[in-house]
DNA sequence: AGCCAGATTTTCT
DNA sequence: GAAAATCTGGCTA
């Protein structure tokens, strides 16, 4: 069991030197980038009193909406809400869902064709209590374990929408730093379309991983 | 650990 | 006007 407070207390120096993913090494296919994301950190920088603070946590489950995907927002065409999904690979997704959550997403596959992967939970690696400080959790394998628990605790709101993440900014990828577990996949989680397709991805055996158990093991 | 209802608003038909 | 890539708290056991 690895807990996020432990290793930012443990493990992490306090100021490290971090370089965004190129788009060059991300996978076009969608399904791939899902599986490859896993692991990368997530990186979200925060102008607070003309400081930046950074929140930094690990992608432990992620989801593909592929070309196609009748349960991809980008399958009806291209409209005000999904354009992003159209973008070259590496741009941020963002919308609002049941009234009260943002999800993230990253494009995929080729400029012009519609596809994304969503980010369902990460584990927190630095800046936890700040994550912890957006949401009312108490369980710290919880902060960001869920879509919209993850995008809660990330600070991620629909002004990141088109944000290219290949590049420092206020959100952004970067190489692991910690090596990835073994990888499982399942089927999706949340939805009626298209809901036999194995396009989830996931850290078996990672405590900050969503969903009931029997679709974690 | 699992089931259920309620919250709440954007988006598209 | 209905559905939606969800979360929370309360209940049962």
């Amino acid at each position: 069991m690895t807990f996020a407070f432990l290793l930012e207390s443990h493990f992490m120096p306090r100021s490290r030197t971090l370089h965004p993913l190129r788009r060059s090494e991300l996978p076009q296919d969608a399904a791939e980038l899902a599986r490859f994301l896993i692991g990368k950190t997530l990186v979200r920088e925060l102008r607070r009193n003309g400081e930046t603070r950074r929140i930094l946590a690990r992608i432990v489950e992620t989801e593909a909406y592929v070309p196609g995907d009748a349960a991809a927002h980008s399958f009806i065409g291209q409209t005000a809400r999904n354009r992003s999904l159209f973008l070259e690979r590496g741009h941020a997704y963002v919308y609002f869902c049941y009234g009260m959550h943002y999800m993230l997403n990253v494009s995929a596959e080729a400029e012009g064709t519609g596809a994304g992967v969503l980010f369902r939970a990460a584990e927190p690696l630095e800046g936890a209590e700040r994550m912890q400080g957006f949401r009312t959790a108490r369980d710290p394998r919880k902060i960001a374990s869920g879509p919209g628990r993850l995008a809660r605790a990330m600070h991620v709101k629909r002004t990141l929408d088109g944000l290219d993440i290949t590049h420092v900014g206020p959100l952004w990828i970067a190489a692991p730093l910690r090596p990835v577990g073994e990888i499982a996949i399942s089927v999706r989680i949340g939805i009626t379309k298209e809901a036999h397709r194995p396009l989830r991805f996931f850290e078996r055996g990672n405590p900050a991983v969503s969903g009931p158990r029997h679709m974690n093991e």
